[in-house]
DNA sequence: CTGTTTATATACCGTTCAGTATAGAACAGA
DNA sequence: TCTGTTCTATACTGAACGGTATATAAACAG
């Protein structure tokens, strides 16, 4: 009998590591965005064919949201521990942190992929930009909910929105990547972070 | 004897204003980034060829930084007029409605056109890049000078620094860029500047 | 061993890209 | 009218794009 988890299949095998050429894939899309990734840049960052690739993840835009999946899982899980600090100013602080440490990382390309592929994804890719959409939809809920629980908790002053703090820290946040993009250190970024917090109107 | 004005050439005269076209071509750029205007979303928006545009604008390089320049002479201005306000909030508080005000246009592309250009413009179209980059630096370097006179002159407090302020609201308006690019609307952008003015801890 | 199934390698598809060669059309001066 | 100059229109170039047809190689079951 063959073990389930070894998933042994009929033909033959196959010769690249999924999750590796995956991770490859991610960077190649961090760095040059949807439409500026090319076939070739992909096929060779990730050492397979273009049968291969349309094999494994259908075509470029499915890789693409596997990519994103990827992304969401490995490099933006600081968004969620965030959310759950007790303050809505060490909220702000983890997410401020967070983004910096992950946009300015040395092993890995500059910026939000999110922000990189919004910007400048076409209007062809039309089910790229909508699926983009969704994904930040639903992070920008996550922060509204919590802003909103600040308010009830009384950690915000009550002449300050819960929608009108979450878009300006968002708008922080994408700030940033827009700078880590056009290369500004690390120490700049961090000086954003300070001065972000340091005017925070919360506990 | 001919006016220099009229500036009566030659040979066959051109059919096309060129003020015009550029002002065409500016739109296109600012909608889809550098790369991703091609030539013929180029010239039909112009209402030219292709060896017009060429006679008359370089090429496509040539064509997107002179769209630049002329983005920077009419978009830009309240930039160089927000510099001049009192205070330092004042300053910040012109700087951000300017860009609210220009970015969500009804009759122009939303977004301003550095950010997107700066964040889709890839790696093989290095000169344009740099001359962003370079573009990026003197307007930076303005607000660097103003918010330093603001510390100079007791605006800002002693804690913070010009340029770490200098940063963080240029990612404030780069992050209003971002959001007015994927489709926020002038009252959400609104509330980002409202809330803004409202943490600036200077005058 | 023979089939069947799946992965790989190569070479190709039609389309679009930025840029241009060529020929004709519209002007000025002679 | 003739010539020189400059602009326009059409059609084209080679390269790159996303995606695929075809053939072969490597595993399994029988």
């Amino acid at each position: 009998m063959v073990s389930v988890l070894t998933k042994v299949c009929k033909g033959r095998p196959r010769e690249f590591d999924v999750d590796e050429a995956l991770a490859a894939a991610l960077r190649v899309f961090w760095s040059k965005g949807y439409e500026g990734a090319s076939l070739t840049d992909l096929t060779d960052a990730m050492g397979i064919t273009r049968p291969s690739l349309y094999a494994a993840f259908g075509n470029k835009e499915a890789l693409f949201k596997k990519a994103l999946d990827l992304y969401e899982r490995e490099k933006l899980a600081y968004i969620g521990e965030a959310l759950s600090a007790p303050t809505s100013r060490e909220v702000a602080e983890r997410l401020l942190t967070g983004a910096l440490e992950m946009q300015t990382s040395e092993c890995e390309p500059r910026g939000c992929l999110r922000v990189i592929s919004t910007i400048s994804c076409g209007q062809e890719a039309d089910s790229v930009r909508a699926d983009l959409m969704a994904r930040r939809g639903s992070s920008h809920r996550a922060m509204l909910d919590r802003m909103q629980r600040a308010k009830d908790e009384g950690d915000l002053p009550p002449h300050v929105e819960a929608e009108a703090m979450t878009n300006y820290l968002l708008a922080i946040l994408q700030g940033m990547s827009v700078q880590a993009s056009s290369g500004a250190s690390r120490e700049q970024l961090q000086e954003v972070v300070r001065t972000s917090v340091a005017v925070w109107p919360g506990k």
